[in-house]
DNA sequence: GTCTGTTAGTGATAAATATCAATTAATAGG
DNA sequence: CCTATTAATTGATATTTATCACTAACAGAC
């Protein structure tokens, strides 16, 4: 984690928070004007669960991990945070106690605007409020529907509906790096690590996909959502 | 499920949804001059997972259970909607379709009102907007704590975890009426309803909670806590 | 290059959970 | 009060998943 703005400003970013665009120039100067870049190499903890949630984080490059800290030790990986997302759990309008960790998987370069300010803007702009019950609804929904899928599948639908997942919300592409270890692939499905090895195993011995052990490619991607979707 | 307003007024309802203390006296009129009120018998559906978001729905008296229909008509229920709730999910700024479905447990008495009118609150009122992220906030964070819960622990720590909820949230009291059935207590712990059976078994023959069909009286709250808590 | 620690992969086994098949309460109507 | 259903329980068994104990592959440090 380094210091130093390598962004020239959140007007220009390309990688800008969609819902900014609801802000006034005035507001997304005042933004601007109070955010501190940070660029972290991969491995590193951008965000501590349990810690003070004194920041909204904002993605610019790289990828990012969201995972919960659970119990003895086993964590639960909720998803990839990508280039133009917020980062900011439940607990910044309840506890003001960060609900997950995140930490970059790739080299990440990410803005953090402090709270106080974020939530000022929120009272005052009306559409920019209701963009952000909307970011906050979206990430609900889908977690909602990834309970579903964890509480009622078999270990192979959770799997297939993962690999899906990094094909259709991640890539945009059949064939792609899988940049989870086996280990991290099991935090992501629930399951132990040496299953996530053996049912990738059987997806390839089954034509499904072709897995060398760091790249994917989805084969035959129908009988793969209905693995996904039979459970 | 019949019509006819029995409640008198927003502003004087003892059961007002307490962040309506953030709007002005016009605009709980406004809310109050455009609320349906509802009466439903135990077992009727008050909302349907995948109708349209017309309205919120607030819970005026009785109990509800709010459930996802997932996979097979397999159901999992995420909570129990108390009197003084809001009931909104997360498809109403998403895709404006129901993301659960709400059905009572006991008679229940409720209000529904138009989401155009509570939308253009929310954008018109910057407190209310940020009650209602709180509010939403805060049932994401229950939801992440019970993914982890459901997903890390063995059965007897899911079914102790519920128990105690049942205590905490629902009764506030250590003796209650089990008002989910055995099928339901494993919908809601994502079990199958025999395990659910005997696990209250297993806690009543080591003296951790009495229960009679349709009572539970938890004994031994440290050690309920601290199966739950185990896994 | 060699050493060393970490991740991947494999087979055997144990543990947890679901399903199936019966019975036995419990309850709503008539 | 009796009967038809539905819910609760129980035991036996089948599935699913986790754990354990290794071996192989690989990457970084020196």
């Amino acid at each position: 984690m380094s210091g130093g703005n390598l962004i020239d400003s959140c007007e220009n970013c390309t990688r800008q928070w969609k819902n900014f665009q609801h802000l006034t120039k005035t507001e997304l100067k005042l933004i601007n004007e109070n955010r501190y870049e940070a660029t972290f190499k991969p491995g590193e903890i951008m965000l501590k669960q349990g810690s003070p949630t004194s920041n909204a984080l904002f993605m610019a490059n790289g990828m990012a991990k969201t995972y919960i800290e659970g119990i003895n030790g086993k964590n639960f990986i909720m998803s990839i945070a990508l280039p133009g997302r917020l980062i900011m759990g439940p607990g910044a309008y309840v506890n003001s106690r960060h609900t997950f960790s995140v930490s970059a998987i790739t080299t990440v370069q990410a803005c953090f605007i402090s709270f106080d300010i974020f939530k000022q803007l929120v009272r005052v702009n009306g559409a920019f409020a209701e963009s952000l019950i909307e970011d906050i609804s979206a990430k609900s929904l889908r977690s909602h529907i990834r309970m579903v899928n964890l509480l009622q599948k078999r270990m192979s639908g959770r799997l297939a509906e993962v690999l899906l997942y990094f094909s259709d919300e991640v890539f945009h592409n059949d064939e792609y790096e899988m940049i989870l270890s086996r280990q991290e692939l099991g935090e992501m499905t629930s399951m132990a690590k040496e299953c996530a090895v053996r049912i990738l195993k059987e997806l390839e011995d089954s034509g499904v996909i072709y897995s060398d052990s760091s790249k994917i490619k989805i084969l035959d991607r129908k009988k793969l959502i209905q693995i996904s979707e039979k459970g």
